[in-house]
DNA sequence: TACCCTTATGTTGAATTTAACATAAGGTCA
DNA sequence: TGACCTTATGTTAAATTCAACATAAGGGTA
């Protein structure tokens, strides 16, 4: 048995605004500089990239991507920080929460 | 934004034991000793929460419950036992999220 | 010009999950 | 006996999520 921890930074009204494959998907984006390459290297259509940004930018209320048809799509400053903010959030959380599962369930085998 | 925290207790394949919903429906068998009044407190239908049970006695490996059709549904001693560990697995797993959340995201507002 | 890259959406279909309905069987109680 | 409680499953329908397909438009490049 283990432990599957999830978090989720949502808007008020349960909104998603970051989560795990967010995270993948804009960390992507800052590497790749491109949404259809992001798609292909996460292996997800262009479109549920796409939409999942579009749903974060509109439960966070401000856009995270700026994009250009030649130069491609870009974080913005707001995305850069929404980015960096969710990984230490998810890392610190991981930490915490597989600490205090090998502490109730202590964890023998592994 | 606030932070929504999951925390699922899964076997090594992924099949999951426990999580809020089967933590809320062990509590309410443990009170009220009935399948039957679980689902209607929980407003699930009876099917549906005796096959969370089924689903999470799978996953564990052994009853979690045991049935009679006069005297109705009881907690095993393993079965207690998974409860109060997940329920201060969760306690606990939220105030530290929290606690992390408030951190990074410096809640002001409240 | 023609092909390929990019973003941007609509639409439709498939798959998966969830809920509802139906039925059976054992036992209690009036 | 009949109505009602309980557990126990199968079946079917609905709902919701997820993937696929189609199309459009701007621009670069050979």
């Amino acid at each position: 048995m283990k432990l599957r921890s999830i978090q989720l930074l949502v808007s008020e009204d349960g909104g998603i605004v970051m989560g795990k494959g967010r995270m993948d998907i804009l960390a992507s984006i800052e590497q790749t500089g491109s949404i259809n390459k992001t798609a292909k290297t996460l292996k997800m259509s262009y479109k549920s990239v796409w939409s999942k940004i579009k749903s974060t930018e509109k439960n966070y209320g401000k856009p995270v991507v700026v994009s250009d048809k030649v130069k491609g799509t870009f974080l913005t400053p707001a995305g850069k920080y929404l980015l960096e903010a969710y990984r230490e959030l998810n890392k610190d959380c991981m930490t915490a929460d597989d600490a205090i599962f090998d502490r109730i369930f202590g964890n023998t085998s592994r």
